[in-house]
DNA sequence: GTCTATAGTCTGATAGAC
DNA sequence: GTCTATCAGACTATAGAC
């Protein structure tokens, strides 16, 4: 019986099934967010989702409980991405360039595809959404780093006094949906840089001179 | 036999029959209105239309051929008023000031509820409109209005140089159908003066200092 | 395969316009 | 009093979660 090497692991390899099993739910995960970036939540068929994968539709519920269980297993990995890129954000830098640069990844995230439209497509998705536990706690330590930067861009002068810090924060949010990123791409008059420059500074400055 | 008097027209006067259809029609449109604003395209059930009504299901398909009719029709009519509001606006007002108008007048129709979700909720829905004849004349015309308004507002100084025009429409439409509304509403800090200012503001002025 | 939801149809009964 | 539009609601067909 040959000695192990050093990489594999003292205690039993998983099992050959086992692996397949975790391989085979990352599949679902990334055949359900391209479905869902491209449809939406209630026009995606469960039965969609098992043709993606190539997998029978009964084999889904052996790795989530219902539809609204696998959207939000999506999401709570789409958040944590986006928690990941808001850390390797250098510290340094000023509050609104931060802003600006989370928003910049994001509409360029949406461009190459990755994001599904936002739970606002389905109030069904919205209210399983927000009865899932993770999902709102991933959301809430999302919107306190955000409101961090903004509270700290106030307070380096960067933002126009009369807007609530709340009325930022939603804002910052919704330019990151905005279906106006939709329309320019599929118009296919403007280069996805171009895109992506007009709406952050649309965002951020304004379109009047 | 009395003479008609000179208010009443020659031909038959409608008959109460008629005038009844056509007032249930306008209920019809009315409650339409409030459960597609309220929840949404798919979500409203025919059933929940009739019920809101107070007539009977099979009583709807006298007035509309189908579901999709029915809500293009509550469509076409708020496209209406929207170019009726344009219309009424000062014409020696700048072009700036007239987009700013009405974009307030849009985002005040909605805190006051009469705006339905938009099209974006549904596929089928945004399908059968753009299949239906009068919805998309209706929508031309307002976007070529609008159109008008952008060209003008960038001939008079007003814009920052590198929008494209094409641009500075979505971002109107999608300012217009910003969800940053219903969350402010939703949260309760701010009055609906101070949601209206601070989204006219942001659209058009930007949130930086 | 089962079950639920819902668009859309049909029917017999009935109120009320004519 | 007659007749027609409307009513209540059963029913069909379909789609999709599970």
């Amino acid at each position: 019986m040959p000695t192990r090497s050093a990489r594999e692991p003292e205690r039993p390899a998983k099992s050959f099934r086992q692996a397949q099993f975790e391989r085979r739910e990352q599949a679902i995960l990334d055949a359900t967010n391209r479905l869902l970036a491209e449809k939406g939540y209630e026009p995606m068929a469960m039965d969609d989702i098992a043709a993606e994968v190539g997998i029978a539709k009964g084999s889904l519920y052996k790795h989530f409980a219902s539809k609204e269980a696998l959207a939000a297993a999506v999401m709570i990995r789409l958040l944590r991405r986006t928690r990941e890129a808001l850390d390797a954000l250098p510290a340094e830098a000023p509050a609104a360039d931060r802003l600006r640069a989370m928003l910049e990844w994001t509409l360029r995230e949406r461009l190459d595809g990755g994001v599904p439209h936002l739970p606002s497509t389905s109030a069904t998705l919205r209210d399983a959404l927000l009865a899932n536990r993770e999902y709102v706690d991933e959301l809430m330590a999302l919107s306190e780093m955000l409101g961090d930067l903004v509270r700290q861009a106030r307070s380096d002068g960067a933002l126009s006094g009369d807007f609530a810090d709340e009325f930022v924060l939603y804002h910052f949010y919704a330019r990151a949906c905005d279906p106006t990123l939709d329309f320019l791409k599929a118009g296919g008059a403007l280069t996805d840089d171009q895109i992506v420059a007009q709406m952050v500074r649309a965002a951020f400055d304004g379109i009047t001179r």
